[in-house]
RNA sequence: GGCGGGUUGGCGGAGAGGUUACGCAGCGGAUUGCAAAUCCGUGAAGACCGGUUCGAUUCCGGUACCCGCCUCCA
């Protein structure tokens, strides 16, 4: 068995892999509020921590991992959008509207990640299913002198925690020395955070012993890992900003509220994102979804494979030319996978495996740079049943490659033996559109013979550029016409030939 | 101000204390009616200054620049 090396935050240091319980892996990851559209940089995490868990599923078994992932659905933003709704008229109370925003933009998000092939975790915890469970929480933490409740508030004393600031290599010191945040009166310290707050009659509610109030934003997440997962569990991921105060928050609840566990073995922290060298955001107008780009026809294959083209430790930019790249890599790959069996050695696919080295790339910290380094290697080399284990690893499925990437070809085939012509076409619209095609390259292929004949290339040349500017790549060879759709592929330019 | 991370060839992006990364683009060639695709070949790097070492792009220190967090953004 492999041994899967990881950068663990909590030690700054790349260590082996070792689970708690080989039988049960356990693997929690921050993930989002659900009050909008997820954004390209909720992806990142996503797509990384997807091919995490696939590797693990991997080495351990799919039957021996646990993944949670939550969703934040108690939030100020959901909540002004609830608002907002009532005060527009919206039947059912102020919770009936944040439930359906919540579910509204919950679909949205499946949607979406599932269009870059992330598999849906074990368990998705909502944040609003687990009150109960953070009161509990909250309460232990007062009855342990770690916590207390002041002005309707609950606040964590960070004082009471020994190694708050570990995990962020800070000391509560040096971070009150240079806060800029305004501190709330009743603060015993300026580092005390919110476990409990109230509730106005504007916001929802839930009741507890300190009043009606919600909770505040770290405790949902050592709540639903403790229920989920335990006292201890192995991996505990998201984004390097969440690393202060979220995830140090986490650690210090949970630390205190179960002392006889150790909360996350192996922190792992992905860094930011960027788009074209800057940081995305609203006001430098280079902001967008991942919708967005799906809508713009950009492949969730594309994202991926973007995504995972830099190290999950570095920051990673977004460019149009990465994009490119992309797509031309996996239309050669699809292409490869959709030609002619007879051109290559019969394996039976559904056995293939990932070599080796390439789980070795995975293994070592998530090398996902070099494993399609690696990957680029056994489509060069054809070998077919490494490349499928590979993609099927990295989180590619091979039939969906082929019908997006390279739906149909057609192409003649001028030999000793003789000459015929082939069509491959996968799904009905791609079959539709390889019989026109194929129909033009008839036509081209007599034309051409004729051509060939008298040297007047030109009507050749004519059809050429109509098919070429229809997105279709035109390869023409002593062997036979050959006819690809590309990207910008768009039948109803063919009407220009008659 | 405090804390953390980064700086590799035209672009993207890895590994490794010493031997070709790789991809894209470029250039040369094969092939082609032209082209495309494909194949073969090829130049090009390690921000700056010091130190350790037989030898550093890789380890250590400093400088510059960039980025992130400290504000319930992944």
């Amino acid at each position: 068995m492999v041994t899967i090396r990881l950068t663990n935050s909590k030690t700054r240091t790349k260590e082996d892999f070792v689970p708690i319980d080989p039988a049960n892996v356990r693997m929690y990851v921050c993930g989002p509020t659900v009050y909008d559209r997820a954004h390209l940089g909720n992806a990142r995490p996503v797509v990384v921590f997807d091919t995490l868990y696939r590797l693990l599923r991997h080495v351990y078994g799919a039957d021996h991992v646990t993944y949670v992932r939550n969703f934040t659905d108690v939030d100020d933003k959901i909540n002004a959008e609830a608002l907002r709704r009532q005060k527009a008229g919206s039947p059912g109370t102020l919770e009936d509207l944040i439930h359906e925003r919540t579910e509204e933009t919950i679909a949205w998000y499946h949607a979406d990640m599932d269009a870059l092939g992330t598999l849906r975790p074990d368990h998705e915890p909502r944040a609003t299913e687990y009150i109960g469970q953070m009161i509990a929480m909250i309460q232990g933490l007062i009855a342990g002198g770690h916590a207390y409740p002041v002005e309707g508030h609950v606040l964590f004393r960070v004082r009471s925690y020994q190694d708050y600031g570990k995990l962020s290599g800070r000391s509560i010191d040096d971070m009150i020395a240079g806060a800029r945040v305004e501190v709330a009166p009743f603060k015993e310290d300026p580092m005390d955070f919110v476990l409990w707050k109230p509730s106005s009659g504007e916001e929802p509610g839930w009741d507890s012993p300190w009043g009606k109030g919600r909770p505040g934003w770290h405790i949902e997440c050592s709540a639903m890992a403790h229920e989920l997962l335990g006292d201890s569990f192995d991996i505990h991921g998201g984004g390097l900003d969440l690393q202060f105060p979220h995830h140090e928050n986490e650690i210090a609840q949970s630390a205190c509220a179960h002392p006889h566990g150790d909360f996350a073995h192996y922190w792992l922290h992905n860094e930011m994102l960027q788009v074209e060298g800057k940081k995305m955001s609203k006001s430098l107008g280079n902001f967008f979804t991942v919708r967005d780009l799906l809508d713009q026809g950009i492949p969730g294959e594309v994202i991926r494979f973007v995504l995972l083209m830099t190290h999950y430790r570095s920051p990673m930019d977004w460019t149009a030319e990465k994009a490119r790249q992309a797509e031309a890599t996996l239309r050669k790959i699809a292409e490869f996978l959709e030609s002619d069996p007879l051109t290559k050695p019969w394996i039976d696919l559904r056995y293939a495996r990932p070599p080796e080295e390439f789980v070795e790339a995975l293994s070592n910290d998530l090398n996902t740079s070099l494993a399609l380094t690696l990957l680029g290697g056994y489509l060069k080399k054809r070998e077919e049943s490494h490349l499928v284990g590979a993609l099927r690893l990295l989180g590619f499925d091979t039939e969906r490659l082929v019908e997006k990437f390279s739906p149909f070809s057609v192409r003649s085939f001028i030999a000793e033996s003789g000459s015929g012509r082939t069509i491959s076409a996968h799904g009905d619209a791609a079959w539709n559109n390889a019989q026109r095609v194929d129909e033009l390259r008839g036509k081209l292929e007599t034309l051409r013979t004729a051509a060939m004949a008298t040297k007047d290339f030109s009507a050749v040349d004519a059809m050429k550029s109509v098919l070429v500017a229809a997105g279709v790549e035109v390869r023409m060879s002593k062997s036979g016409v050959e006819l690809v759709p590309g990207p910008d592929f768009d039948p109803a330019k063919l009407e220009a030939i008659q």
